[in-house]
DNA sequence: TTATCATTTAGTGAATTTTACTAAATAAAT
DNA sequence: ATTTATTTAGTAAAATTCACTAAATGATAA
C-alpha cells in the first residue's frame, strides 16, 4: 500500500531512486476465450486513459522494470514480455499536460513545475500478455481507474499512447511466428482448437485449420495425451501440453512458424 | 570544428540542451564489393574500441539524433537507418570506465564525478547501413581513432557494445526481408550479380541464384534496363535500376521478400 | 582472320516441398 | 440412428529447389 508520505519521498528524492527522464509504458494485451483486450488506466493528474507505465530504479534492468510494473497492475508475475519500440519524440508528453491541482488534490502532494517529474521523457516500450481472466487489476493511489478494453474499442490515448498500441501489436503479430505462446493463456491441458483460436485472435485473422497444427507439433512443441475432453454432444477433442523443454528453449532461440 | 570553449560549455550546461541519462549509439554498417564492415572509435576518455554515439538534442527526434550522429561521423545523409533496442541494464556502462585525467588531457576541460556525463545511461541502438567506400570518417575533438573494421573481425568492445552489435545485425538480417535495401550501396544501374551478391553479404549466407532475382522484379522494385555492362570476355550482363517509386513506399509500408 | 575457349548470364523445366482447400472418417451424446 | 464438431486424409495449386542448357562475350590460339 502506497502511503503519502511515500508519495512525498517519490516526488522529493525519487530521482535518487530512479533514472530521471526515462520510462517505460506497457501494453499488456489479456487473452480470453476467443477475446482479446488491452489494459488501460486512468492517472490521476492527467485527463483521459493513457497505457500503464511508471519509472526505472536504478539498480534494475529495463525488463524488470517492466515486469515489475505489469506485475504490480495485474499480479501476474513473469508472464511474456518484450520490448518493441522507444519513444523520444519532444512533445510526445507535454509537459502542460501535467495538472499539478489535480495531482495535489490526489495526492495531497505539492508538486512544482520544475520537478523531476515534470521534464522530457524517452519511453520505452515494451508488451506483454496474459490470460486477462487471471489478472487481479490493481488500483494505486495515482490511479482513477485500471480496465481492460476489447481491442476493437479502445478509446482515444493521451500523449503518443495511441501509436505506441499500433507498433506493440504489429510486434506481437510479427513476433508470434517466431516465439511460441500459450502458456498462461491457455489451461494447462488444451485442444488443438482452443490453441488454434488463441492464434486466430491474437493475429486477427483465419488460419488453416488443417495444417496449422502440424506445424507446431512438427516443431515438437505440443505433446498429445492419451486423454480428451468431453464435450457434451461432439467428438471429444484430444488434450496436448506443451513440451516445457522444447518451449523454454524456443522461447530463448526464438522459431520460424511460417 | 568542435573548440575548447564548445567542450567547456558542453559539460557544464549539456544538460540544458540535451536530455540527460539517455544516449543513442549506433551500428554503422558499411558494404562494398563483397565486404561486410562496422564502423568503431576510440574515445579519448575510454580504453579501447566502441560504437559512435552520443546524446539526443531536446529538440530533436530520436532518429533525427541518430542521423545526425552518423552523418557527422560518415558525412552521410539520410541512409537507411532503424532503431533496434534499447539498453538500459544498470552497470552497462560502468561509471569509473569514465577516465576524467584522461579526459582533461584528451580536452583540457576538467570534470568532476558529479557531472551530469558520469551518470546511469540508457542508450537507443541504432543500425544504419551504407556503401563504406563512399564515407569520409570524420574524428572530432574527443575521439581518438575512428576506422571500419571486417564483420568477422572485431575487437571485443567496451560496456555492453557487443551485445548491441549482435542484437543489431540480427536485426538487420531480419529486416532485409521486410525492407528495401541497395540504394547508396550499389551504383545506380546495377547487375542482378551485383544485388544478389549485396544480400548474400549482408545475410552472411548464400541465396538461390535463380530465384532471387525474380521476387524482387515480382515486386517492382527492380526494372530492367536496355543496357548491358561489359566486363570482360564473359557474356554481358543486364543493367537494372531501382523503381523509385516502389522503393521509397515499400521503405514505408514494408515488403515480404520471402 | 577465324575458330576455339573459359566464363558468366539467363532461362527452362523436372522434382520436390509447401500451402490451400475439400472431403471423409471418427467419436460422443442424445 | 442422428447430429455435430473433431480429426485425419487426400488432392490440387502454388511455390521453391535443383540441375541443366543455351546464349553471350572477349581473350586467346591457330
Amino acid at each position: 500500500m502506497i502511503t503519502k508520505a511515500d508519495v512525498e519521498d517519490f516526488v522529493l528524492n525519487g530521482h535518487l531512486r530512479y533514472v530521471p527522464h526515462v520510462s517505460i509504458d506497457c501494453a499488456i494485451f489479456g487473452y480470453h476465450e476467443q477475446q482479446l483486450k488491452l489494459l488501460l488506466i486512468r492517472h490521476k493528474a492527467i485527463d483521459g486513459w493513457c497505457l500503464p507505465g511508471g519509472y526505472i530504479k536504478r539498480t534494475e534492468k529495463l525488463v524488470e522494470a517492466a515486469n515489475r510494473n505489469v506485475k504490480e497492475r495485474t499480479g501476474i508475475d513473469n508472464l511474456f514480455l518484450q520490448q518493441f519500440k522507444t519513444f523520444g519524440d519532444p512533445g510526445r508528453a507535454k509537459t502542460e499536460q501535467f495538472d499539478t491541482d489535480k495531482w495535489f488534490t490526489a495526492t495531497g502532494v505539492a508538486i512544482t513545475k520544475d520537478n523531476w517529474l515534470i521534464d522530457q521523457t524517452i519511453s520505452v516500450g515494451f508488451y506483454a500478455i496474459t490470460d486477462f481472466s487471471k489478472t487481479v487489476l490493481q488500483k494505486d493511489l495515482l490511479t482513477d481507474d485500471c480496465a481492460w478494453f476489447d481491442i476493437d474499442d479502445i478509446p482515444p490515448l493521451e500523449f503518443d499512447h495511441d501509436e505506441m498500441v499500433r507498433e506493440a501489436l504489429h510486434t506481437l503479430r510479427v513476433q508470434l511466428y517466431h516465439y511460441p505462446i500459450g502458456i498462461n493463456m491457455l489451461p494447462e491441458k488444451f485442444t488443438l482448437s482452443e490453441i488454434h483460436v488463441l492464434y486466430e485472435t491474437l493475429l486477427g485473422k483465419k488460419l488453416d485449420i488443417s495444417n496449422f497444427p502440424k506445424k507446431l507439433i512438427a516443431l515438437g512443441l505440443l505433446k498429445k495425451l492419451n486423454e480428451k475432453r468431453s464435450i457434451g454432444p461432439h467428438r471429444s477433442p484430444h488434450l496436448y501440453v506443451f513440451d516445457q523443454e522444447k518451449y523454454t528453449e524456443a522461447l530463448r532461440n526464438g522459431v520460424v512458424l511460417s
